[in-house]
DNA sequence: CGAGTGACAGGAC
DNA sequence: TGTCCTGCCACTC
């Protein structure tokens, strides 16, 4: 069961996301446990900002874009981190039907998560 | 029109 | 107090 909170469990999702993937609100929050929680996704992502801990830069919304109002540093450094692990951009925003996650990688990330919460 | 989405804001416990 | 959840609502497909 689950031995840490929401908001732990929603950085670990978010730690979990492959590199070179990248997953929207709504995975992270079913991962979390709840697809309701999207909502609490971005704000629990926007309270704790610590990128160097959690790769937030690999969270985009079903766009593919991030919010664009805010973000570490600026969409462009969110941009370049994927980039470097091979997500390609176009015309601003990732190809989704390339870098989005798939079920199979889904499923791969419930696993990890499951030893992360025992 | 309905369904999906959200880097919010605020209420409930 | 902090953590969790949910409503609103404009926007897109």
């Amino acid at each position: 069961m689950s031995t840490v909170s929401l908001a732990e469990r929603i950085y670990a999702a978010v730690r979990t996301i492959p590199r070179g993937k990248v997953a929207t609100y709504s995975q992270i929050a079913a991962l979390a446990g709840n697809c309701n929680l999207r909502r609490y996704v971005g704000n629990v992502l926007h309270k704790n900002p610590d990128n160097s801990m959690t790769p937030c830069h690999r969270v985009v919304n079903a766009k593919g874009c991030c919010s664009g109002s805010f973000a570490f540093g600026g969409p462009r450094a969110q941009q370049e981190k994927l980039e470097t692990e091979g997500v390609a951009f176009t015309a601003g925003h990732v190809d989704m039907t390339r870098f989005c996650i798939t079920e199979d990688d889904f499923q791969c990330m419930e696993m990890e998560m499951e030893e992360h919460d025992g």
